[in-house]
RNA sequence: GGAGGUGUCGCAUAGUGGUCGAUUGCACACGCUUGGAAAGCGUGAGCCGCAAGGCUUCGUGGGUCCGAAUCCCACCACCUCCGCCA
C-alpha cells in the first residue's frame, strides 16, 4: 500500500507503473475518484457531528450547572442524528470501497529496475562459478535419486496427486542437512530462528500483498485460512500492529517453514522430478529496515550475498538476474533472482528470490518505529530465499553425479551425513 | 466442547453514561535550562485543512441515547477451571 497523498501527486507515475507490471492503470483514477468523494462526503458528516457534539457540549454544560437539558436541545439533537443516518451509509460506502481499491494499488519499481513484459527482459547481472563438466551424459536428479533409494514419486503419486513425492532415506538426510546449513549460517550472521506457521488468515495474505494479486496460486482451508507459500508472510507479519524501537532495527529472521503451492499456471512445465511441486520446505530470510532507501538497499544485497554465499560453499554455480518490471510481484520495489545450474537440463533454473518493498507491506500490515527524531514511520521490509528444498537437492544431485550414479555430497554438509558419497 | 474472567493512546495502570473525548507512573524522542550533564520544566495518537479549526480514536463490528471507554448484541484474542485429545 502507499499512501494517498503519493497516489495523488504521482499519478502518471504509477499508472506507468501498472502498465509495466502488466496491471491495469486505471484503478489508480478508480482511487483518486473515490478519495474526492470520500472527502466529500467526509467533510458532510464531519460538520453534521460537529453540531451534534456541539449540542451535546450544551447539554453537558447545563447538566453541570444542576439544569436539565431543553426539549428543544433533545429535538434538535435527534434530527441531526437522522440527517446523519441518511448521510452515513453512503460514506460509509465510499469509505469502504476507496480501503478496498487502496490494496490493489501496486508498488512502483526502483529507478534501477528494467521495463520488459515479461522474463524476456530480465538482465543476468552475474554468472559465478562453472558448471560442472561431465564424461559422460549427466542424468536428471530423480532419476539419480531414484536409483539411490532417495526419492519415490510413483507411490506418492497415487496417495497425493501429481507433483507428489516421497524423499526417503539419503534424500531425506541431505534435504534435513542442506536446510540446517541454511539456518547455522544465518544463525551466525545474528538472525533470529523461527519455525513459522503455515496456516495464515486472509489478513495477513493482504497485508504481505499476496492478495489480491496471488489469491489462486494458494490454497485456502474450509476455515478461511490460507496454507502459505512461503515463510515471507508469517515472518513479515511477525510485528504487525506494532511500534518498534529505532534502535531494535534492522530485525532480521530466519524461517523455516512448509511451503504450498497450487502450481495453477504452470500445467505441462516441469512434470518430470521434483523442481516444481505443490508441497515443499524452505528457510527464508526476512528484515526491517529503518525507513530508508539506502539502508534497505544495502539489506538487499547483503541478504543476496548470503544466499550466494551458500551457493558458493555448496559448490554450485550459478547466475544472478535482476527481474524486470513485467516479471515481479505487485508490491515489489526490485528483485534479484538466482539462478543455479541443472546440468541434465543443461541450464539455470530458479532456486531464490529477493525482494525489497519499502514501506508497501508495512503500511498495509501497520508496523512502525519510532524514530530518531520522535516521528514514527513504517519500517521497510525486504525478503530473500536462504535454501528450498527439493530444488535446491535436485541441483546438488545432479552436480555432484559420478559416472557410476553415486552422489558426492558436498563438504559442507558431510558433517551432517557423516559420508562422503551417496551410492545406488 | 462447557463455565467464568479479561481486552484503555510503547509498557503498566485510573476511569461504570455528561462536570478532561481519556488519569497516573515508567520508557523513548525533541525543545528549554546548563560550560557540559543530571535534575527540573514543556511538547509528542490518526485524518482533513495554508491556517483558524474540525472530525475520529479506549480489541473489532453493530445497537440504545441529545450524549458511550462506560449500557446492550455479535465476533475476535488472551487467561483460569472442567471435559476431550496428544
Amino acid at each position: 500500500m502507499l499512501s494517498i497523498q503519493y497516489i495523488t501527486q504521482n499519478q502518471a507515475e504509477l499508472e506507468a507503473a501498472c502498465k509495466n507490471k502488466n496491471l491495469d492503470p486505471k484503478i489508480v483514477a478508480e482511487v483518486l475518484s473515490l478519495d474526492i468523494k470520500r472527502r466529500e462526503l467526509q467533510g458532510k458528516t464531519d460538520e453534521l457531528r460537529k453540531q451534534s457534539n456541539e449540542i451535546a457540549e450544551a447539554i453537558k454544560q447545563a447538566v453541570g450547572a444542576g439544569n436539565k437539558p431543553t426539549p428543544e436541545q433533545i429535538e434538535t439533537g435527534k434530527k441531526i442524528k437522522e440527517q446523519l443516518k441518511e448521510l452515513e451509509p453512503a460514506q460509509k460506502e465510499v469509505e469502504t470501497a476507496f480501503a478496498q481499491k487502496m490494496y490493489f494499488i501496486p508498488n512502483v519499481p526502483a529507478a534501477d529496475v528494467p521495463i520488459g513484459p515479461d522474463e524476456s527482459g530480465n538482465r543476468i547481472i552475474k554468472t559465478v562459478g562453472t558448471p560442472p563438466q561431465f564424461s559422460f551424459t549427466p542424468k536428471h536428479h530423480h532419476e539419480l535419486m531414484e536409483q539411490a533409494d532417495m526419492l519415490d514419486t510413483k507411490r506418492a503419486v497415487r496417495i497425493g496427486g501429481f507433483r507428489s513425492y516421497f524423499l526417503k532415506n539419503d534424500g531425506l538426510l541431505l534435504e534435513q542437512a542442506l536446510l540446517q546449513y541454511a539456518l547455522r549460517k544465518l544463525k551466525k550472521v545474528g538472525f533470529d530462528l523461527l519455525s513459522a506457521p503455515v496456516l495464515v488468515n486472509e489478513e495477513t495474505m493482504w497485508g504481505t500483498g499476496y492478495l489480491p494479486w496471488g489469491q489462486e496460486d494458494h490454497y485456502l482451508t474450509q476455515d478461511n485460512q490460507f496454507l502459505a507459500g512461503t515463510a515471507e508472510v508469517a515472518l513479515t507479519a511477525f510485528h504487525a500492529g506494532e511500534l518498534l524501537r529505532e534502535k531494535d532495527l534492522p530485525i532480521k529472521m530466519a524461517g523455516i517453514s512448509p511451503c504450498f503451492r497450487r502450481e495453477v499456471g504452470a500445467h505441462g512445465k516441469d512434470t518430470q522430478g521434483i523442481v516444481r511441486v505443490h508441497q515443499f520446505n524452505k528457510v527464508e530470510q526476512v528484515v526491517y529496515t529503518t525507513a530508508d532507501e539506502d539502508e534497505t538497499r544495502k539489506w538487499h544485497e547483503r541478504m543476496v550475498g548470503l544466499s550466494e554465499e551458500l551457493l558458493t560453499d555448496l559448490g554450485l554455480s550459478y547466475q544472478v538476474l535482476l527481474m524486470c518490471t513485467g516479471d515481479m510481484g505487485a508490491g515489489q520495489r526490485k528483485k534479484y533472482d538466482i539462478e543455479t545450474w541443472f546440468p541434465a537440463q543443461e541450464k539455470y533454473r530458479e532456486t531464490h528470490s529477493a525482494s525489497y518493498f519499502n514501506d508497501f507491506q508495512a503500511r498495509r500490515l501497520n508496523i512502525k518505529y519510532q524514530a530518531g527524531d520522535g516521528s514514527k514511520k513504517f519500517v521497510y521490509t525486504l525478503n530473500n530465499t536462504m535454501a528450498a528444498s527439493p530444488r535446491l537437492l535436485a541441483a546438488i544431485v545432479e552436480n555432484f553425479q559420478q559416472k557410476d550414479g553415486s552422489i558426492a555430497i558436498p563438504t559442507v554438509l558431510e558433517e551432517f551425513m557423516g559420508k562422503k558419497l551417496i551410492t545406488p
